[in-house]
DNA sequence: GAACAATACCTCGGTGACGATGTATTACGT
DNA sequence: ACGTAATACATCGTCACCGAGGTATTGTTC
């Protein structure tokens, strides 16, 4: 999710780590932060997997800058991750927003569409927090104030979701043929 | 997050590893799975932080059973965790629905409701994902349809818990005086 | 002119999570 | 009789993540 912020920010657009540090923050921080020793160990890892690369420039108001720019290679990868994402960052919310985020890049709408899908067949399995059973309950059936908020907001969110889902699908298919 | 779903489940209600497992994967599986070789380990740090007990029972099935219990220790724990979270409960809606979920072993309303007006200003707080500057963008102002959406999203999903929150916290305050 | 905050980067130790793999038993289909 | 699935638990190596701490420079406040 981390790698995936860094590789989106940095695509056509090079920055150096201090600034993609509060890019970060402003996307995903208010719900999760990431700590600076996280992410500079992370854009370690991209250099070295030859996705990004650096260059020393001396800093404006302090010490020097490492400006990072995305390589070939890291531009691929970027679009391989957003084209085939793993299973939990269709599922989880916070990663799926990353991915929202920078889906752009992919350009081409078929396949902007098939990860959009692949999110709404989520969405369309039957799924809930607490059951009876097998049984999935519904919120109307739990005593718990505290559960029935559960159900009552994922039930807000998923139906926002699936409306914003299907629409952009729409036109996503729609202008294309 | 998983240490609170394993001491909210075991709350006065004493269960086998293999059990707690599918508790688990019903309350949060279907966005984030638990791996096994997490829980287990999991459930050994609580077992050695004299949270819980296990006794082991002939298996009904096949193997023999742990089943699990927390001490009067692993209780007050628990209300500890739940009456003081960390700001990450607060603020990541994963840790937040597994919080909420067992919200209700907290018993006192003041404490609860305390815990509710935590999430509350959080959620009042002007923050958005994208920004112009320090100015934080409404969803009509992006052209990108996927960040669009991530706006749509979570806006609908704040206007239901907000609802949601106020309604809750006032029958919690309402009938107490 | 002495703190302090902000800019800008980095390392280290600890730990929680994961995938792969292992062990053993019972139940079921074929 | 044989394989597969489900039950039930566990270990191991790897790695991302975090908090604490460190280094150095510039700008601002008292």
């Amino acid at each position: 999710m981390l790698e995936l912020a860094i590789l989106g920010f940095l695509y056509g657009a090079p920055l150096h780590g201090y600034v993609l540090r509060r890019h970060i923050a402003a996307l995903t921080g208010h719900v999760r932060p990431v700590a600076e020793s996280t992410l500079y160990p992370a854009i370690k890892r991209l250099e070295k997997a030859g996705l990004l690369v650096r260059a020393t420039e001396p800093g404006a108001v302090a010490a020097p800058r490492h400006v990072l720019s995305l390589t070939e290679e890291g531009g691929r990868e970027l679009k391989r991750r957003l084209a085939e994402p793993a299973q939990r960052e269709i599922t989880d919310e916070n990663h799926w927003f990353t991915l929202l985020a920078f889906l752009r890049h992919l350009e081409d709408p078929a396949a902007q569409a098939a990860v959009l899908r692949r999110r709404l067949a989520f969405l369309e399995e039957p799924a809930s927090f607490f059951y009876d059973g097998d049984r999935p309950l519904r919120a109307e059936e739990l005593d718990d104030p505290f559960r029935r908020g559960v159900l009552t907001i994922a039930r807000a969110t998923s139906r926002a979701e699936l409306a914003w889902l299907r629409e952009t699908l729409a036109s996503l298919d729609g202008p294309g043929r």
